[in-house]
RNA sequence: GCGCCGGUAGCUCAGUCGGCAGAGCACCGGACUUUUAAUCCGGGGGUCGCAGGUUCGAUUCCUGCCCGGCGCACCA
């Protein structure tokens, strides 16, 4: 058999001679200023390959004949044939002449078998100075060991990267919560169930696409720097772009953008991106989060549910091969209908107030917010306290999936009024596990109602509401040109991820959430 | 912002009622050609989150700070 490290690696030249002496300065400077023994000791291996003219690092690219999954699963059909794979080591097991070793890559694990006799004594002992983390690629043939595990006998490797960091312990894995936030690439290396956990999302997102897409709506992006932010009632964050000398916000909802794509005759708009929102950080808000809107002209709020509760049921079953999810402590149907109550009477059964009695009364309703425990500020209006009580009293009990249906025109600034109730809008939200993923209405496209609910915004934010809804007169002229009725709907990716894949907190689902620096 | 909990070896965790800092895995050396948390023998590895204070002596007690988790509050 042949020895390893000829092929595949770049021919010997002067540049190579040059890496050497280079080395010899590294080795010296390593041993010096490097004091963890782990690291040092790691360097020193891939300076001693890089003395034997093996510089991983300059290795450009690796041809892999199959997935570790694909040899284990087409076993019959593989047994015999030489294959290419690459990944990551992950464990040795090494028997004098013989070692096993596991190589995982994006499909899963194989076992790699290396024996001195079929490799070479040369080969054999570089082998033995790879590391755990080290990434390699290997030619061999498909076999089953003694114990009838499907494995690659290995007669040829190449070193792609070395891994100058030991990798997290290899049973209980990476558990530092702070640690797999942070360095998320450990988590997924060590936590399996995390890298399953994305690829979960990922394919929640794709099951979303094909169900708009399949039902004719087009995907498009519109501003994420916006110059008047607007489309919800939250803070932005603020930028500033240099060569125009403006003040822009990162976006805090696309919402306006959708619409003036609808009065431009886009009848069947979504996007999915990401909003920011300068707000406080718990285990259900992360300052940027991922965001489903979509639009459909000439449909009304009960067609958008119809819609939404369809589309989640459709992912679930997509991604997850059923409509019931297990969501902590609960058993949870996703089949649709789902309940549909008014806001109103939801208030009512859980708070045992009918907010409807003292509409005008911001006096009361703050005395009410306190009887009933909330926290309630001397500027809260009606409205306020309203919304604070079905967020602290009622969306928690909501776990089957529920939509509460006809919000008050106090906060909802963009939603159309109900034809036979001017004081209620069209809306509605979705609950599933005590948590919002749903928010959508008949939007508004009365262009001098909007521009009064805009001024009446205005008047709140003059008052100190610093969530309170920008005035966006370029967006009462689009209206001004007529917009289709329509249904608009939003969904909070992270929060539907988060109940699909049975996670407590939002920093589960994002990849990289956000945290303050160390130090 | 408040409360509770946590931060000790690369990782997972013990521990010290104030007196030389521990285990397992990982690592290093040795044995071993069918293991899979391989095994056996030997070895090295620590700013005990950071800074002060008390003390003969602090990882341990006290104070402050940093980072994180959970809950509450704020944002609303």
């Amino acid at each position: 058999m042949k020895k390893l490290a000829d092929e595949g690696q770049p021919a010997k030249s002067e540049l190579l001679k040059e890496n050497v002496k280079e080395n010899e300065v590294r080795r010296s400077e390593a041993t010096m200023t490097e004091h963890d023994p782990l690291y040092s000791d790691r360097l020193a291996k891939l300076l001693r390959w890089r003395d034997k003219g093996i510089d991983p690092f300059t290795v450009t690219k690796f041809d892999c004949s199959h997935l570790a999954s694909e040899i284990v699963s087409s076993f019959e059909s593989l047994q015999g044939q030489t294959v290419r794979v690459a990944g990551r080591l992950t464990a040795f097991r090494a028997h004098g002449k013989l070692t096993f070793a596991d190589l995982v890559d994006s499909s899963g694990r194989i076992q790699l078998m290396v024996r001195i006799n079929t490799v070479g004594e040369e080969a054999y002992q570089q082998f033995g100075e790879l590391d755990t983390g080290d990434i390699i690629g290997v030619e061999g043939v498909v076999t089953k060991t003694r114990t009838g595990e499907v494995t690659i006998e290995v007669f040829k490797f190449w070193l792609l990267a070395k891994a100058l960091r030991p990798l997290p312990e290899k049973w209980h894995g990476l558990k530092d919560v702070e640690v797999r936030y942070r360095q998320r690439y450990l988590d997924l290396i060590s936590n399996p169930e995390v890298r399953e956990l994305f690829v979960k999302r990922s394919k929640i997102i794709q099951a979303i696409r094909r169900f708009l897409d399949e039902r004719g709506f087009i995907e498009v992006e519109t501003p994420i720097l916006q110059p008047v932010y607007g489309g919800a009632l939250a803070r932005p964050f603020i930028t500033h772009h240099n060569a125009l000398d403006m003040d822009l916000y990162l976006r805090i909802a696309p919402e306006l953008y959708l619409k003036r794509l609808i009065v431009g005759g886009f009848d069947k708009v979504y996007e999915i991106g990401r909003n920011f929102r300068n707000e406080g950080v718990d285990s259900r808000h992360n300052p940027e989060f991922t965001m489903l809107e979509a639009y459909q002209a000439y449909a009304d709020y009960h067609d958008i549910m119809k819609l939404t509760e369809e589309m989640i049921a459709f992912v679930a079953q997509t991604v997850l091969g059923t409509t019931t999810i297990v969501y902590q402590e609960h058993t949870i149907d996703l089949t649709p209908p789902w309940r549909r109550v008014s806001l109103m009477e939801a208030l009512k059964e859980f708070t045992g107030i009918d907010f409807r009695e003292f509409r005008s009364d911001d006096e009361k309703a703050r005395k009410i917010g306190k009887e009933l425990g909330l926290s309630v500020e001397p500027t809260d209006h009606w409205g306020r306290v309203l919304d604070e009580a079905l967020k602290k009293k009622v969306v928690p009990n909501l776990i089957q999936p529920t939509f509460l249906i006809d919000y008050p025109v106090e906060i909802s600034p963009l939603a159309k009024r109900k034809p036979d109730d001017p004081t209620m809008t069209e809306r509605f939200q979705g609950f599933i596990g005590g948590l919002e993923v749903a928010n959508a209405f008949s939007e508004l496209n009365d262009p001098i109602d909007q521009r009064e609910r805009f001024e009446m915004q205005q008047k709140l934010r003059e008052r100190g509401d610093t969530e309170a809804h920008p005035l966006d007169w370029d967006f009462v002229t689009a209206l001004e040109y007529g917009m289709p009725p329509t249904g608009g709907l939003g969904i909070g990716i992270d929060r539907l991820t988060m109940l699909l894949t049975n996670s407590p907190s939002i920093r589960e689902v994002i990849l990289f959430p956000l945290l303050r620096p160390e130090e």
